[in-house]
DNA sequence: AGCAGGTTTAGCG
DNA sequence: CGCTAAACCTGCT
């Protein structure tokens, strides 16, 4: 029994489909033109869905990454700690996991299963944006928006 | 074992 | 500044 939400993101122009068994299992970006039905329900999907709207800076869903690699797991769970609106590098996030694999960082973050629920778009390379398994068009407006919203936030 | 990464640094033009 | 090459560590085959 596994069930499927879509919603639709503005900022990115696309539609963004969340599957869910007991928990939250996966995020990811459909590229196709076709439009969906869109359904929001579970916490995940709304919580999302106010994101994109820019009504919200974090997130209060659960996320099971119980299953994932120890180091990717500590990746993850150090991501989540970066705060709206702003960016680190991938080695500082290699150092503030006390590990100097920078590289491996990045294996781990394009393995994330809930992209921007975990803002791994929040991770870049010291010169220049680096990645994003998403496509990094989607990784830039993200950012993008970020920065333009926590304006808002504060002036208000 | 071997290999490929969402990198980084240094070295050279 | 742009390009190349090598070092770094983890996870998959």
């Amino acid at each position: 029994m596994t069930y499927r939400e879509i919603i639709f993101s503005g900022i990115l122009d696309c539609f963004v489909e969340l599957d869910y068994n007991t928990e939250l299992c996966s995020i990811r970006f459909l590229k196709g033109e076709e439009r969906l039905k869109e359904t929001r329900t579970k916490i995940a999907s709304i919580e999302l869905d106010e994101y994109f709207k820019g009504k919200r800076k974090d997130f209060s869903c659960e996320m099971d990454i119980s299953r994932l690699p120890a180091f990717s797991r500590k990746v993850l769970n150090e991501t989540r700690k970066i705060k709206y609106g702003t960016t680190i590098t991938y080695s500082e996030l290699a150092d503030r996991i006390g590990s100097r694999a920078v590289r491996a960082v990045g294996g781990a973050l394009s393995n994330n299963p809930f992209p921007v629920l975990i803002p791994c778009h929040r991770v870049v390379a010291k010169s220049g944006i680096g990645g994003y398994s998403s496509g990094v068009d989607i990784k830039t407006r993200l950012l993008e928006f970020e920065k333009n919203r926590s304006i808002t936030f504060n002036s208000s």
